[in-house]
DNA sequence: TCGGTACATCGCGATTTCGCGATATCTCGA
DNA sequence: TCGAGATATCGCGAAATCGCGATGTACCGA
């Protein structure tokens, strides 16, 4: 396969076209700290659900989940059913990957 | 003054925004190695003129033009006219800045 | 002074992105 | 099984971006 292993100009291409909105941004930024910017979504419950992002951000409920999976797209965020919610937290790992490419920009 | 300092979080979307383009991307890669990627510019004259930046890239003058702004207003490149020609290369030195506040993403 | 080259700026149509409401899907509890 | 809440997806109009040709401006050589 490796039919849709992307090239590396494109993954950095949608990391920055996924950043280039600034409810997005700010949205990444507030993940960092999910207990300081949100209502706590209970212990042993990583993440935090759509509704939470959405209110914050002051965005409507298909837009706030249209961002997430662009969010999503970029590598930068995962999410996880737990019942009927969708937590939403930062993909770490893919982040200091992407991290590591912008370092030759 | 001081009016018009940009906060940091705007300087990263503009960042973002600059660079969220398959075109100017290519283009400020190509400006890490100008001899590599460019006819040669003239010994003592550091920086690549347009007409090589528009060539290489494919794109209509007016195109080029824009490009170089873009990125200039993002604080990637720099210019100065060189008699007749505008001369672009990048500012390594507003890169290392840009670069430490990714390092917040 | 004048013609030519290099570049910047100015509209403009085409395309993409933005954010929304409406609707479909999924899950849980009664 | 049914209804309600949470989320995902589907069009859609508004706004921004894209890249172009045309035009304006600066510089040089003849």
């Amino acid at each position: 396969m490796a039919a849709t292993t992307p090239d590396q100009s494109d993954e950095l291409l949608g990391l920055f076209k996924a950043l280039s909105n600034p409810n997005r941004l700010r949205i990444l930024g507030w993940l960092k700290q999910p207990d300081e910017h949100f209502p706590p979504s209970g212990p042993g419950a990583p993440g935090v659900c759509l509704k939470h992002i959405q209110a914050k951000a002051g965005v409507s409920q298909s837009t706030a989940s249209q961002f997430m999976a662009t969010l999503q797209r970029a590598g930068l965020v995962r999410s996880h059913r737990v019942g009927q919610w969708t937590h939403w937290e930062r993909d770490e790992a893919k982040i200091a990957a992407l991290r590591d490419q912008l370092g030759a920009l």
